[in-house]
DNA sequence: AATTGAAGTTCCAATATTTGGAACACAATT
DNA sequence: AATTGTGTTCCAAATATTGGAACTTCAATT
């Protein structure tokens, strides 16, 4: 839940001062949303030398960029000197879920394998080295809605994580697993790469991810991998509750439902992506 | 959309060249967000000729453009070469969410206000001739939340809209109004900057405005503005519900709740953002 | 199967924008 | 009043963007 979604790293260069580019290059507009996501990346509204610091950018520059990003309405700039993510983000967000097909796809399943187990069903997509989550159905919604969707978690401790990188050619998933700084959450979570490999292929091998404790200890899940035939989308669905009351014999009795589920996902994609007339 | 700051040069140059909608210069990145906004504000996805004859851009340059908006995550490029938002965005959107100050000091009198009349309670704050929804509590949750945070309506016809447009000094108010597009969507909605004036006056001395079926046919609403003192921050909420419930009469007893309400969110970012230490 | 045209992509010299160091302004603190 | 920390402005030099034209790809049509 913080990091920042640069990945790719330099290798060698033995002093790491900076993060950053490594991206393909995308000139002017790369740099001011590598700015906008520091400021979108910290818990709280930053002042303008706070951003100084983690940007590598001179005084004259970052103050221009943040300009703009104000100006656009990206960021908003409070009275006090703190800048925080803007409004305007939201209405393109907005627009970003209502269209997004594949949510509007898979929807219509997630309830159905939320009927049918009762419990929390999620559906997510890989970016980088995190799921970005799109979709959420429970039975309570006492809990605000909007503090899942869009949020980040890493790859390699979530059930739609691990179930994504099972299904990414080898080159990807190599690539991707490289560029995953681990983290310890929990007592199980799988902090190396060999670890998380071993267990890629066993997911491959059943087609179904779990996640054992390995981000919030007493919170369990089974998930199965979404994608598309040329891989060029690769998501996953879950279905998660508390240890206390799912054994690990009802979790692995969802499998199969939760197998169904990503297959008619996947149907119905092919079916409204694929022809495509 | 967006009132021009003056950046004036060129007094006179009697040639009228095309471009633009005289936003304060925002160099390379605006060029690049204006591109967004277009795929953004598309009910589907877009291919590059279509974006190509709503920009004004050459073929060259909005290539690159789009190609450094994908690189970058904001917008996804399908197989079939249309272009939507991308899940980037999300990304940011729930940082902008759960990080907006104003929307968690609302929360808790939203909440007790949806409490005390049992309808739907919305929080927004204006962005030029828009307003944005910030929150949302209603009862029944079965709709997606979704469908409503993010989303953009016209301040003229909207309770939360007009709420705060009476917020405003009058010098913005009259540029936001002259630079409003009015579009009839009901038999009542007001369709003249004069209409709209004399009922923003009428706000001014009551401290609630009203949608009388203004937007949706069958939906009413009381409303109060909420604003920072210096007015570098305005929006409103409101209580909505459908007529054949929610009498005339019922409506306009709920304007004191809803004028608590909205004194009780300012009394708290008084306390909160005002001494900031 | 070959042809055609529309859609998408790449290239590069000319041009406009960004860069970044340093000086300036403002406010809080000593 | 002086000092320090922060935010803002300025402008020549460096760099990225621009945009016309050529090239490629794909699908529809002959």
């Amino acid at each position: 839940m913080d990091n920042p979604t640069d990945h790719g790293d330099e290798p060698r260069s033995g002093i790491d001062r900076k993060v950053e580019p490594a991206r393909a290059d995308t000139g002017t507009l790369g740099k001011a949303i590598a700015v906008l996501d520091i400021v979108a990346s910290a818990d709280e509204p930053m002042r303008f030398t706070d951003i100084l610091a983690l940007s590598d950018q001179p005084r004259g520059t970052l103050h221009r960029q943040l300009s703009n990003l104000v100006e656009e309405g990206l960021l908003s700039l409070g009275r006090d000197h703190s800048y925080s993510v803007g409004i305007r983000l939201l209405k393109f967000a907005a627009r970003a879920w209502a269209g997004n097909q594949f949510r509007v796809i898979a929807e219509p399943h997630l309830r159905k394998l939320h009927d049918l187990t009762g419990e929390t069903v999620h559906l997510g997509v890989l970016r980088g080295s995190e799921v970005i989550y799109l979709d959420k159905v429970e039975s309570r919604q006492a809990v605000r809605m909007y503090s899942q969707i869009g949020n980040a978690s890493p790859v390699y401790c979530t059930g739609v994580g691990k179930a994504g990188l099972s299904a990414l050619p080898d080159a990807e998933l190599h690539a991707v697993v490289a560029s995953i700084r681990f983290r310890r959450f929990t007592d199980s979570t799988l902090v190396t790469p060999d670890a998380l490999l071993r267990e890629i292929g066993e997911i491959r091998a059943s087609g179904n991810a779990y996640d054992r404790e390995e981000h919030e200890p007493g919170i369990r899940c089974v998930a199965a991998p979404i994608y598309s035939a040329d891989r060029s989308f690769v998501g996953g669905l879950s279905v998660t509750g508390p240890a206390y009351r799912i054994s690990t014999d009802l979790l692995e009795s969802w499998a199969v439902l939760v197998r169904d589920a990503a297959r008619g996902i996947m149907d119905d994609m092919g079916a409204r992506l694929g022809p495509r007339t």
